[in-house]
DNA sequence: ACAGCCTATTTGAACGTTCATATGGTTGTA
DNA sequence: TACAACCATATGAACGTTCAAATAGGCTGT
């Protein structure tokens, strides 16, 4: 039993290889009773085009290339999990798959497209981590490489939605707005802010939403000033930045992230006894979940399917040419949700010596 | 300025098609000189060989696939993250990249084996998950297909050293032992496993290791098994059969995963109150890290490359026909090992009335 | 009756490699 | 000198598909 081909399905059919080809890539072309036909034998034979010779005549590999950020950079954890499922599920029922690789930096990123695509082994990319200077956008706007970004062109902040390129990303400023408003609703005045250093965009977005609520609040800028925390993130550190904001009179603390989060409940715990932490982390990670902490949720599945939808989207375009449907938003910001929760009691232990 | 192939550039250079091709693939067959002059001029020119004419050739196209589990079930969330990351970056060391593909059952899976392979697009899976009465190893074994699983075939349990196929996988019963036997060197007694329900080989696995290390300890069948509760995974559900546990009379709790061993923890602390939880949990999360957790922690990082390293080798070997250096484990079981910390005060509220 | 056009299908060539084999030149041995 | 053996390089064919152009046949209109 050899591998089925065109030709060796062909002859047994007694039609032409390109009859065959037709059926699959342009059935309209072909007379209903013939493909009839063939689509039978197609099913019977189980044949499957060879994905190679295709690649090597149309020059489309239907592959998409994703660089695995490292640890601890862009998107980690749970969140790269329910991501890359969202990723990998949509393109694959677009017909792409996806093809990860690993780079230590950006510039090494921009060598592996390079190689990428001369190997022409992937049709586009999509992007996560997007940052202020961010040299990747340019090179492959440069090179006429179709590709998504998830995160917005922080460079042209002050408007995204003319960016040359395709985007989609969470609005985390409303998130945190959308906490920040809830501190206020339920009494507290001095809503603190636990942040990362100035310039990552995403966390001087979601800042930003916690100062402009502030602000509408009639919280003078001096005060916000007073408000604000900037730190790397982690437990720890967390911890440390919310004994200065306690400090400072807050007595409700959104954050950043939700390693800082944890942090800052510890501090509050021991600052109110006996009062539920009012403190918000953000991406509603299992742990915040396990701990029953607030947390900002981000609709990453969507973002991860509208990232999919504009690229292939872009994709058939440069084949077929123009046609092809309805274009899908090119710059999409997508909401970003407070995820209520109470807290669990989970640790009364001061710690102490020797434990596990 | 067109493309360069490996016609265009042996035109410049004046050799033949094959004399590159040999410099790229079999560098000994060509002249020390000749090869010189080609290698400059491939570095000047940056040509890279078509990965889709080099497949069509040979039949290789250097990729591996990996499925992607459904969330929660399966290597998930930070434990996926470090997984996939070891995996991809080792891959690509060795020339190979890595592809992703979704299936939400084996039945589904095998049948995208099929479509991968007759594609010709994967030359090889990893797989992840095993379990009892995996059809997939059966099936890719039947189709001579290359693979490497993480996780022990559970059927073969009493020789898996023995097993038909490649695997690596970490031996969770040594952990759970190791956590056991420290909390009786604290002076524990009564040490209780939280686990999940029979049947899942790791989950079995782990609390075989608890077992045994009781029943050396001259624990009798009768108390194991009073100080024993199997349920499904999550937090909650770990609160309340922690319950159980603590009613038998267990002082401490070694647990099959950090989600169970975080509501363990609530209820110890309860329990106990000011004395840090004797808890121990399963895969050092990030969440086991944030509350001061003890886990055991799977090098993960190592599996994933252990399971290329057989991979690639198995491929290399199909190719060259025996040859290519000394062949690794083929059955590998890493040591986890405990982490142990101290657990911090995340939380002294009772779940009451509105938060956040 | 025949050019002209449309439809359905076929044919030759090309995509860029590697395999198998052929060529030409040099060396070693009888 | 003749001939085999070897080395370095070159040539033809093949991998399985799609593109572009060619063919065959049916229909229309003058």
């Amino acid at each position: 039993m050899t591998k089925t081909t065109l030709v060796s399905l062909a002859d047994s059919l007694g039609v032409s290889r390109q009859t065959i080809s037709n059926v699959i890539n342009a059935p309209h072309r072909v007379k209903p009773e013939t493909r009839a036909r063939v689509e039978a034998a197609i099913a019977a034979s189980g044949y499957r085009p060879s994905a190679a010779a295709r690649q090597l005549r149309t020059r489309r590999s239907m592959n998409l290339g994703l660089r695995l950020m490292p640890v601890h950079d862009g998107i980690n954890g749970s969140i790269l999990d329910r991501f890359l499922h969202s990723l990998t599920e949509t393109a694959q029922r677009e017909g792409y798959r996806l093809t990860l690789f690993c780079a230590d930096s950006d510039t090494d990123e921009i060598r592996q497209y390079e190689e990428l695509l001369q190997v022409s082994d992937i049709d586009g990319f999509v992007l996560t981590g997007t940052h202020h200077g961010d040299r990747r956008t340019a090179w492959l706007l440069d090179h006429d490489v179709p590709f998504a970004a998830f995160g917005r062109p922080w460079d042209d902040a002050e408007d995204p939605l003319r960016s040359r390129h395709a985007w989609v990303d969470v609005d985390g400023g409303a998130g945190t707005a959308e906490a920040t408003a809830a501190f206020l609703g339920e009494g507290h005045e001095s809503i603190g802010f636990l942040g990362w250093p100035t310039g990552s965009g995403a966390g001087d977005d979601r800042r930003a939403g916690w100062q402009r609520t502030l602000a509408a609040a009639g919280v003078g800028p001096g005060r916000i000033q007073e408000l604000t925390a900037s730190i790397d993130d982690g437990v720890q550190t967390g911890a440390v930045a919310a004994r200065h904001l306690l400090a400072a009179g807050a007595t409700a603390i959104v954050c950043v992230s939700d390693s800082l989060a944890l942090g800052a409940a510890m501090q509050l715990r021991l600052a109110f006894p006996g009062i539920p932490a009012a403190v918000t982390g953000f991406d509603d990670t299992p742990v915040a979940a396990a701990v029953g902490l607030s947390s900002v949720a981000q609709p990453i599945e969507d973002a991860a399917r509208h990232a999919i939808a504009v690229l292939t989207h872009q994709l058939a375009e440069t084949t077929t040419g123009g046609a092809g449907g309805l274009a899908p938003e090119q710059h999409l910001l997508l909401p970003a949700t407070l995820v209520r929760r109470i807290p669990y009691p989970i640790d009364t232990g001061i710690p102490t010596a020797g434990t596990t």
